[in-house]
DNA sequence: CGCCCGATTGACAGTTGTCAAGGAGCGTGG
DNA sequence: CCACGCTCCTTGACAACTGTCAATCGGGCG
C-alpha cells in the first residue's frame, strides 16, 4: 500500500508532513533541531511486526505515513487490537523500554524514530513537547473509552457502523467535506483485522458489511473501497446519539 | 460504605493518605503549598453522581478515598464503565472544562479538588505535576487497554475471573502478601455495576460468580467479600498467561 | 492456467441476553 | 418485636445473537 512518497533521506522537519500534529507540533526551530540530531526513519512492510510485547524498544516514534496497530495475544489466539496507530500517532513509553503490546505494520509505514535516551532527556527540559505529548494522551486515552462503549454494548452491525464512521472521519478530515456528498475512503484495514479491532469474527464482519451493503447503507467499490450515500444513516446504524457532535 | 475517617476540615498535605501516589505525589514542599491554596474538599455519597457527561467541571480533582466511576450510556440505557476510580486516582482534564463521561460515586467519596483556572497554570510552569499526570495517564491508558481485551475477547467466566484478580491486586497491595495465604477481599461494586465494568447483563455476572463458588475457585462471605484459596487457580480461569508477572 | 489469499455465504451450535419469579438482608414503622 | 417494603441478588426457561466449521468465490500474480 502506497502511503507517501516522503523520502526517507529527507530529513528536514519543515517537510515533514505531520509536523503540525505530532509531538514535535509545539516545538519552535531551536527545539526542531534538538529532535533532528536525534531522530532517524525506519520502514516496515505491510504485515511485518515492529517490536513483539515483552521486547525492549530502543527508541520512540511518530508514524509518519500508513497504519500501525497494538494488539495483545491470549494463549490460545484470541487477538485484540487495542490501539490503531495512524499518521502523526506516537509509538512508545517515555521511561520504559518494554512494549505491552505487539506493534504491527498494517500497511507499509514510515517512522519518525527518536533514539530513546535523549528523548527521556530532552522531555524533562522541554514543555513544548512534554505537553503535547500528554495532550495526545488524554486523547488517546479518551478514544480508549469510545472503544471500550463499542467493544462492550454494542452489537455487531452497530460495531461495524462504528468502525466506518470512525475511519470515515479520519480518512477524509482536512479533505472537502461537503454536506450532501457522498462520503468516500478506504479502509485501511482487512476483515480479519476489523474483527480484532471489534471484538468479532471475520465471518460475523463480512456478514454485517453485506448486511449494510443490502440494506443501502455502504455501497462497496471492490473489497476495500467505501462509499457512504448518506452519512446520518450511517450514524443512526451507530447506536450512538445523533447530537454527538457537528458532521466534519 | 465508611472508607476513610480523614478529616476535611483537615488541609495539611503531609497528613494525606494519598499523599505519595497522587498527581502531587513528586511536589516539594513549596509546590506542595501553592496546591493548598488552590484546593478544597468534597464529598459524595454512594449513588450520587459527581458530574453528568456533557456538563462542565470547574475543578480537577484526586480521589483521596472511595471509588468513583466513569461510565457512558447509550440512548437506550446500555450502559459502559470506562474508568473505576481509586484512592490517589485522577478526576478531570487540564485545559477541558466539558467531561465527557458520568462520573458517579460508586461508594462514599472524598474528592481533593483543584480549581481548575490556577491548577492549569500551575501545570505549565511545574514540571513535578506534569510529569506525574503524563505517567498517571499513561497508566490508565495502559489500563485501559487491559481491559479491551477483556471486553472484546473474553468469556463470562474469564471477565469475572479477570475483574477478581484485578480488585484483588489493587485492594491487597501494600498489605501482607503471603505467598500461600487465601487472599481476602471486599467488592467495591454490586452485580450490576460489575455488568456495566465487564459488558455482561447482572444475571451473568451473578451466575458465573456462582460458577466460581461451585467449582471452589472462589467462596464468598455475604454478597461482598470474597475469599480466594489458591490465587493461582484464579489467574487460570482469567486466561491470561500464567507468567504475567509476578503475583503481588 | 492454476495457485493463493482474502472474502463471502451457509448450516448449526453454544454462550449470553431477556423475561420472570423468588430469596436474603436490612431498615422503618406500627 | 415483628411485619413490611426495599434493594440487591439468585435461579430458571427460553430466545437470539454470534461463533464455529466448512464450502465456495474472486482477484492478483507467478
Amino acid at each position: 500500500m502506497q502511503h507517501t512518497d516522503f523520502k526517507l533521506e529527507k530529513t528536514d522537519c519543515s517537510a515533514c508532513p505531520i509536523r503540525h500534529r505530532a509531538v514535535c507540533a509545539r516545538c519552535d526551530q531551536d527545539e526542531l533541531e534538538q529532535l533532528n540530531a536525534i531522530k532517524f526513519y525506519r520502514s516496515f512492510k505491510a504485515g511485518e511486526t515492529i517490536v513483539w510485547a515483552g521486547d525492549d524498544l530502543d527508541f520512540v516514534a511518530s508514524v509518519v505515513g500508513g497504519v500501525a496497530s497494538l494488539a495483545q495475544t491470549m494463549e490460545d489466539g484470541r487477538r485484540q487490537m487495542v490501539g490503531l496507530l495512524l499518521a502523526s500517532d506516537f509509538i512508545g513509553r517515555p521511561n520504559r523500554k518494554a512494549v505491552a503490546y505487539d506493534v504491527t505494520a498494517v500497511s507499509d509505514v514510515t517512522l519518525c524514530c527518536f533514539r530513546r535516551k535523549p528523548f527521556e532527556e530532552m522531555l524533562i527540559g522541554t514543555p513544548h513537547i512534554s505537553q503535547r505529548l500528554l495532550e495526545m494522551t488524554l486523547d488517546e486515552l479518551d478514544a480508549a473509552r469510545e472503544w471500550m462503549l463499542i467493544l462492550g454494548r454494542k452489537t455487531a452491525r452497530e460495531k461495524i457502523a462504528s468502525f466506518l464512521s470512525i475511519i470515515a472521519r479520519r480518512e477524509t478530515q482536512g479533505k472537502g467535506g461537503e454536506v450532501g456528498t457522498d462520503v468516500v475512503f478506504e479502509l485501511p484495514l482487512t476483515r480479519e483485522a476489523m474483527a480484532d479491532y471489534l471484538g468479532l469474527t471475520l465471518e460475523t464482519v463480512s456478514r454485517q458489511m453485506s448486511g449494510l451493503k443490502r440494506d443501502g447503507v455502504i455501497q462497496l467499490e471492490g473489497k476495500r473501497r467505501v462509499l457512504v450515500p448518506d452519512f446520518s444513516v450511517l450514524i443512526d446504524e451507530t447506536g450512538d446519539d445523533a447530537d454527538g457532535g457537528v458532521l466534519f
